[in-house]
DNA sequence: GTGAAAGCGCTAACAT
DNA sequence: ATGTTAGCGCTTTCAC
């Protein structure tokens, strides 16, 4: 019943091989006549090739795997939109999966694509450990980190990128204390991701370096519903931007983990009366597509996406089709201040 | 080399028959002692079974293909995340792919999903054409559309599920009227889908319904870079707004087509040196995560998205697996206006 | 309660 | 330039 190989070599006349081979690229091993005529069968049948089959019998797959925390996220939606983009300019479809950073359900994902016969997985969530994937990659999984590197990887990984996190959280702390604010929060959701780690790492690197207080009284650092605040991100920044400005010694300029939470913060810093950037002064990450429509529109650090999805993309098909062993490689991208009009001098007070 | 079936069975000292009864829920019909030897085998090799092997044998797969204009659109992102959850909560994957409203590039994603054996397509684009899908449904593909009626579809489809747009948008407009507003303006991105048209439609309705003017000089449609404005929205939503207030006659208040546009239209708002509601009232569609931190929170017209995903996949599958004929079922939502900040009563000039 | 064996649709030697 | 054929890993009917 199935239209497969086989009608369109019986309705053209020829044997399944010469099908197959026109199929394969190698259409220059039969007469042009012939080729005219199994191409014509293809058309008038409608045919089209079982994958399932072919995967069979190659091994192969021309299909990524994409683990991120959720698309819901517009950060981890454009990075997947950018990913598949990359991926399908050269011949790959990638299956994209939401797994909110759960470990145990990224594992089963993965297990689920290695089943499909994928062989490559660009993971977009940065955990601290890959643990839970070190079995897949002994059976031949190649795991490409997206958001974190490979190198302080507890497991092989094949390659990662991603932006220089830590100089980014510099970069917009810098920037703070360039308008003169000497208070400087930070906001953030679980820190429990190599790139947050990264971003409160400079953050604090920025403020010592200034010579300026470091304390667990200018941190607010939320948890999510489920998971890291990846769907919920703007409700956690302005839960924390409340909370910040209720302490004792309010900042009067904050660092906030990425953009979504910034956003969220905004929020915050209306409920308890202040203003942006009057009163407060906010730098934020990633700089998300409705970073530059806020009011005011948000200060933030850029991470190249497009790019870094593409460089990605290249070195973990070099890995998974050229076979390239070796050290994993990571790539780093550098992180853009984008001065908008969210960080403002400091208001003198008195 | 590969670990299959066949080295369970060898290492469990069965034949593969076993196996395969116990991989697939036929656990009873083996002694206890059996069933525990052939799970200790599978544990200790890491075994997990080859899908495109089960796949070509069974001519059964357990995904569903979802195409949706681009998952860095929050709306479509969300929509997305819900429907994978919910197509996991019953036994299936979703494979995403993002087509920015292309029907060539949507019969092509239909088409490779279905050469991966997928039978069921959700399509999160509301075309006013699915004639490029009619040659896959000959051939057995089943098409459920999100956001739109199957009803009055050009093609078989198996079902549908939309919010009823013209009453979401007649809710809309019918808020901005009884705050007063006379001139009521729309924007919007290009008119050319069900759920664009329908809500446009609303928009006319209620005008006309309660005497208002209905004109040219009132609504503004702009163009995407790529397609529909699904990413770029608050672009268009801005550049939309900015000119509408630069025609003779500007509204007092306009109706925007989805949030992504409307909280570019507040960027346009203030860009003309408007305030929001002030000055301008504003109400949306959708009800994305930031409407409500926005500044002003968004008044708009909620779609109830999860609950959406839950009943088209359950009326897809019912198709799928059930093999239910007969005509289409149409599943219709109801929209919800929430109020908001962003719409107030009439300014009263002189 | 368990096993043998026939393919599912395709690719790629290996013929001719 | 074109054809024959042996499996890829699995499910399932049929036999024991």
């Amino acid at each position: 019943m199935g239209v497969g190989i086989g009608s369109v070599a019986k309705m053209a006349g020829v044997s399944v091989t010469t099908v197959s081979n026109l199929l394969n690229g190698r259409a220059e091993r039969m007469s042009p006549e012939t080729r005219q005529r199994v191409m014509q069968a293809i058309e008038a049948l409608g045919y089209s090739p079982n994958t399932s089959a072919r995967q069979l019998k190659t091994g192969k797959s021309e299909t990524l795997g994409l683990i991120v925390p959720s698309v819901a996220n517009p950060f981890w939606g454009l990075a997947a939109h950018e990913i598949e983009k990359a991926a399908m300019a050269r011949g790959y479809n990638v299956v994209f999966c939401n797994a909110d950073r759960d470990p145990e359900l990224e594992r089963r994902y993965a297990e689920k694509l290695m089943s499909y016969g994928v062989r490559g997985l660009i993971l977009g969530s940065s955990p601290l450990s890959f643990s839970h994937f070190s079995s897949l990659v002994e059976r031949g999984l190649v795991i490409a980190a997206f958001d974190r590197s490979a190198a302080d990887a507890d497991i092989s990984l094949g390659c990662s990128v991603s932006v220089d996190n830590r100089l980014g959280a510099r970069l917009a702390v810098q920037h703070l204390i360039g308008l003169g604010h000497r208070r400087i929060g930070a906001i953030s959701g679980p820190v429990r991701t190599a790139s947050r780690i990264a971003r409160i790492e400079g953050y604090r690197e920025a403020l010592q370096a200034a010579g300026l207080p470091v304390g667990a009284d200018l941190i607010w650092e939320g948890a999510g519903i489920s998971g890291f605040g990846d769907r919920e991100g703007a409700d956690l920044g302005r839960a924390g931007m409340r909370e910040l400005l209720t302490r004792a010694e309010p900042p009067t300029a904050v660092f906030v983990i990425n953009d979504l939470y910034a956003l969220g913060a905004y929020a915050g810093a209306r409920d308890m009366g202040r203003s942006v950037p009057a009163d407060l002064s906010i730098v934020g990450f990633d700089d998300i597509l409705l970073s530059e429509i806020a009011q005011p529109p948000l200060t933030t650090i850029r991470q190249p996406i497009a790019p870094m999805a593409a460089s990605l993309v290249d070195a973990l098909l070099a890995r998974i089709q050229g076979g390239v062993e070796g050290d994993p490689i990571h790539l780093t991208a550098l992180p853009e201040l984008v001065v908008r009009g969210s960080a403002a001098p400091i208001n003198q007070p008195g």
